[in-house]
DNA sequence: ATGGACGCCGAAAACGCTTTCGGCAATGCC
DNA sequence: GGCATTGCCGAAAGCGTTTTCGGCGTCCAT
């Protein structure tokens, strides 16, 4: 009755496993009792533990009853594949790494959750390692601590320029990308249309009559900040609108507000476009209590489309970014990162298209036609 | 030269591993070059491999020039211990399993990363698994998820009353804490004194001279919004005050703006109490689109102090949790569960106390006092 | 009959680490 | 001087998978 390998066969419920292996050492670690191995699939089902591996990994040549009695004894035993075993031997953990920006931002949030959702869906578990500060140091460490979790990529959320390098240096050899913000052009990464965004809202304005649009900007670090300032000049300067200095902030309410006592103490403004939904918070709270009415005096524009802008007094007039889709899409970017690993990186961008809603904040300039009048605000020029 | 492991003792840089084994068969899997296993710093160091798990494990009984001899072999080879080896051998994967509700709420997010700092610092691993709806199939799916890569224990972010079984079901042997609202009785939470903050609210409208206040609440089946509606009603008790009917949304702004216009057209109601800083943004709309002031003559408050509040149209009063020390709480309460494996888990539940910030959000009643006048609003009982 | 080709399955060797056991020197004690 | 103790270290087993290799039927074409 003693087979080949030296093992008893089961005589009672679940022999002490390994007390027939060479020294007849007691058994070192304690089994949870819980949890049952291949070997007791195989046993129950009766046939080998690697008809069982092929069998949960989907390998042909498994005759269709082997098929089933292995898949009855799985459940009966609650099967559960232990993770380690496999990664130890494939060499992959099957686990994704999001480094993300400690704030409670709504953008960052959004992505973060259909990061996991898509990752989840095409079989990676997602790890998170956030940043409280955007320095060198801290996201070296965040890579780092990921790495030692052998992740097999990264999607890095809202770096700042300031961290291309640090960022490309802590993922030498390892698949990344960046979100909601292209900080390198060594690492692929997906965002929106910032420029467009900021022009569609920018033209807008100027389609109302405005003479020109002032620009609450966020951080002069983050790229996709600097792009909306783009944007925001770029269809300025293309309706031949005079471009009034950029206010800078970062993206918060508190900034907004800041900028906003300026803005309302200047009579001649009369649009200004915010960089977030956040910012414009601010501007509208600095602007009412400088008794400027929104929008009968002064129109403004916020950017991401927040659900809570909908809300602002008066709503918010802003450009909406996808956030959800923007998480997808950069794991979209991720997968096909991985999938030809060894070769050389693709460096694609992904571009999603922002849109513009139009609600309370924004309406024609007050006199019927703008206080500057050496140009023709009303029929800009849609040139492209 | 043969040593008794049959390995050939490097001749070149680094021999084919196992090519000496039984069959002398070609190495199964090329490794990646750049990965240093521990065998590669033992034979650097010129100790054993076990010595060199010693130093990196901090076991006692290495010499101290040993210590630094693999040390320094560690830093030469760039050595990164292979965390699904470990995990294999000790039962231990080190992750901890956060399942976090889909939605972009301040506190949930907030929470998550104070979470992730926590257990970085407690030297364990973070993994997400994310419900876009909170029903019994999301939640099941979720943990499983989080099971399936043999997570050491998980925290639940804000789950309904109803999802209390599903969960107690689904962690089943499982180290398992909730935070933002105890959902059984079964599982230890971590909250803050969600009726000490609503009765904190209370008593200030009731200080200010209200009658009564109205209360629009949080989904019904969040014990959270319970407890909420619970210290409301216990304040206005306590006060003699009538008790209105409890108004119910979820935690947005499109279901304040709605029940706002409602208690818009009510001329009685003079002071709101909102049981998230959203559902009051919605509110404050409501209200300033029917025409009334506040707070000259309704006073509104919120409850989760976010940042935006403080610029609201006017500046919203409201009671502030401390999110972070709320994750925090919740891991360190997950910790000491870990701790004792096998005991029963205590089943603690940490209460933090919330804050009221007042800010512009909130007035004295209009006509100097109440328009109720069977009770003196002006001196309530602080009976606690 | 015979020889592939094919379908199915088992034996055994890794994967890289930790743990247990045991060995060897140096030291302390009676 | 013998013997236990202590400090340090190495050999070997084993964690639970996957992978490679090979074996055994069966079937079809020679």
């Amino acid at each position: 009755m003693i087979e080949k390998n030296g093992r008893v066969p089961a005589g009672g419920a679940r022999p002490a496993r390994s007390a027939a292996s060479r020294g007849g050492r007691a058994e070192v670690l304690a089994r949870r009792p819980g949890r049952s191995i291949m070997r007791d699939v195989a046993e129950l089902a009766g046939v080998s533990a690697q008809t069982v591996s092929r069998v949960i990994n989907g390998h042909p040549y498994v005759a269709t009853d082997t098929r089933q009695r292995v898949l009855a004894a799985m459940r009966a035993l609650d099967y559960q594949r232990n993770p380690a075993a496999r990664a130890l031997v494939t060499r992959r953990s099957g686990t994704l790494g999001i480094v993300g920006y400690e704030s409670p931002l709504y953008g960052p949030t959004s992505m973060l959750y259909a990061i996991e959702g898509a990752a989840r869906a095409a079989g990676y578990f997602v790890s998170v390692a956030s940043v409280r500060h955007l320095d060198r140091r801290s996201v070296l460490d965040a890579v780092e601590w990921l790495r030692r979790q052998s992740v097999e990529g990264l999607i890095a959320i809202a770096p700042k320029t300031s961290m291309a390098s640090a960022l490309a240096q802590a993922t030498a050899g390892l698949a990344c990308v960046t979100v909601g913000g292209g900080c390198s052009d060594a690492i692929p990464s997906a965002q929106i249309d910032n420029a467009g965004g900021a022009r569609l809202a920018t033209r807008h304005l100027l389609d109302l009559g405005h003479a020109t649009v002032h620009h609450v900007a966020g951080p002069s670090d983050w790229p996709e900040a600097g792009e909306r300032v783009y944007g925001w000049r770029d269809a300025l300067q293309a309706a031949g609108a005079p471009t009034p200095p950029v206010l800078p902030g970062d993206w918060s309410a508190d900034a907004g507000y800041e900028q906003g006592k300026a803005l309302a103490r200047d009579r001649s403004v009369t649009a200004v476009f915010c960089a977030s939904d956040q910012l414009a918070l601010g501007v509208l709270r600095a602007l009412h209590e400088a008794g400027r009415r929104v929008p009968d005096e002064v129109s403004v524009v916020g950017f991401d489309g927040t659900p809570d802008g909908g809300h602002y007094l008066p709503p918010l007039t802003s450009v909406r970014q996808d956030f959800a889709e923007l998480g997808r899409s950069s794991l979209g970017l991720l997968l096909s990162q991985l999938d030809r690993v060894g070769d050389t990186p693709i460096l694609r961008r992904d571009l999603l298209l922002p849109e513009l809603v139009i609600r309370s904040s924004t309406a024609p300039v007050p006199g019927g036609d703008g206080p500057a009048e050496e140009v023709t605000p009303a029929s800009p020029t849609p040139r492209d």
